[in-house]
DNA sequence: GTGAAAGCGCTAACAA
DNA sequence: TTGTTAGCGCTTTCAC
């Protein structure tokens, strides 16, 4: 049951393990004829490569690995499907990674990657500040390519979505459908996705009036967030009362919007809703959630490709960031049927 | 930049590198003030050992193949962090793998693995029967756990929630709460899953009368079925309609809800909707899903356990089919303040 | 208790 | 074009 090995082929071709060799790695030119008789002889002895062998004489695992905060969050599923696919369209493998939200767990997790020989790392950052000592130093010793969120000033690739741009197309929107009072629900500062997407509503929101700038409430990425801070404006007068929320993630606004429901406020009629993602939630609930949606297979593809020129030798020039544009999608939420 | 290796912790240190291996792998006893010097020089050199070399050596890479139908499947998130996280708490690495639900892929990636040298596989197979040969193959060479999904009769351990204990738990609640005329909206026999919780239905719901076991619907276990299933039958006279609708999985019990909303059938008033699995999005409805929780902590606890057991070379008894009790979990859909 | 040496399966010089 | 040979870093006999 044990795997065929080169020698095994090479004495079944009649031929020396270098030869086979040559010619399963299509490394250098080899006789037509001898091929054949290797390809012959590889294919009926099942044969297969050990990588671990291969890996230890050409100092390539072939592997890439990937460091995710949290599988459970709801925009990764579809992230790390597009890039199993990509990688493993390049013939590479993926080692997974959850820190659980927590860099310690991380900075574990890229080491025992390194030890394993990873020929290179796909990050997506637990932490903006607390993240950095370990992603750096891993970027130091292998192409190392930064997802989704930041981590820091450059020291490695990074590919993201346009952040400002996203938020932008939700203002917008709600200006062109006649909304006047938006108030943003956010996060605090330690991710860059909480930062830029905050900034950006600052800066368009003047568009509002002097006062929607300020309106900002920042909690967390959670559902129990958004539900905590429909109470605190609920519980207000209803002169302070905005008529749009824009929420920094899709898992706000559906807490947004349950709470809603439960307190009977009609949406859109009294108050639009909008998050940002467009995880599958997001086209469920009733009404469903006019959304930002960020463009992940190109994301993926984006980030494979970085990683194979890094992997091609490309080893001196900048660092890049690149930022994907995303997309608005309208559903009820904002506009339209009521709900 | 490049790792030291056990050559350089020698000369360090001062003696040789079968010593050095000796202390670091405490594989036979050494010297104390050797041993100290040994791991102050690994410690100084920063020394991590070379997986791929000892994967070489000792036939053992220390690495778990995952393979999974669809990532993207709301259920896996969960369980890929459970499994991800107990497999890494015995220092094993996970090398993940996503099929696309494609039989074809899902035996390239097996096969891939295996060259890979993975010391054991964990498969949630994409197809009852065409999932087969090449589980069956992969089985034969290393430790296999089959999780969630059944794959043919039992070549391998295998760990999987109690479908129809889950089924009963349901339609104990429905009759309990004084429903009639229930119907169940399932999908066709190529997953277990969907067998054995049709079958549970067909059986249990000879408690609601004659009639009541043959009302099924077969679709798949998407929300797009769910939302069908509901256009069937809110067409058809309002005499034939159900009053509670048992959906085999949370997906078609969202797809389903969302049509009646739209429809404006009263949830739960007119009928109760109930799902099974308890996906995050289940919570978050309006109204919410009572469904059937699955055990997900203790399914990945088990699956790790098992493997452990066969990786520690308990290769003679027989394969375990382990099923664990699923929890009946009542939200609005079902009973109580109306939709 | 410790060291020398063989060899896991493969690739890459170097020869022929 | 092909074969011979030397390791990659590690574990594990086998001596001492």
């Amino acid at each position: 049951m044990a795997f065929a090995t080169l020698k095994d082929v090479a004495r079944a071709s009649g031929c020396s393990i270098a030869t086979v060799s040559r010619v399963l790695a299509g490394s250098r030119p080899v006789g037509e004829e001898t091929a054949q008789r290797v390809r012959a002889a590889a294919e009926r002895l099942g044969y297969r490569p050990n990588h671990a062998a291969r890996a230890l004489r050409s100092r390539a695992t072939g592997t890439v690995g990937l460091v995710l905060p949290q599988i459970t969050n709801p925009f990764y599923p579809a992230l790390v499907r597009e890039l199993a696919h990509a990688l493993h369209a390049d013939g590479r493998a993926v080692l997974f990674a959850d820190c659980d939200d927590d860099p310690g767990a991380e900075a574990e997790h890229i080491a025992d990657l390194l030890a394993r020989r990873v020929d290179a790392l796909l990050v997506v950052p637990a932490h903006e500040r607390l993240s950095r000592p370990a992603v750096a130093d891993a970027a130091a010793r292998v192409p190392l390519v930064l997802l989704d969120r930041g981590c820091g000033p450059g020291f490695a690739d990074s590919v993201a979505v346009d952040n400002a741009a996203g938020t932008a197309l939700v203002l917008d929107h709600l200006a062109a459908t006649g909304r006047r009072r938006p108030c943003f629900l956010g996060a605090p500062g330690a991710a860059s996705a909480a930062v830029e997407r905050r900034a950006a509503y600052e800066s368009g929101a003047t568009a509002f009036g002097p006062d929607a700038p300020g309106r900002v409430l920042l909690g967390d990425f959670s559902v129990e967030w958004g539900r905590e801070a429909v109470d605190r404006l609920w519980d207000a007068p209803a002169t302070d009362r905005p008529d749009a929320l824009v929420c920094a993630n899709d898992l706000i606004a559906l807490g947004a919007l349950q709470r809603l429901h439960q307190r009977g406020v009609d949406v859109p009629g009294e108050v639009a809703v909008t998050g940002f993602d467009d995880i599958p939630m997001a086209a469920l609930s009733s009404p469903a959630v006019t959304t930002v949606r960020q463009p992940v297979a190109e994301l993926a593809a984006e980030a494979a490709r970085l990683l194979s020129r890094r992997l091609a030798g490309d080893t001196d020039h900048a660092r890049r960031a690149t930022r994907l544009a995303p997309a608005l999608v309208v559903r009820e939420s904002s506009v339209g049927g009521g709900g």
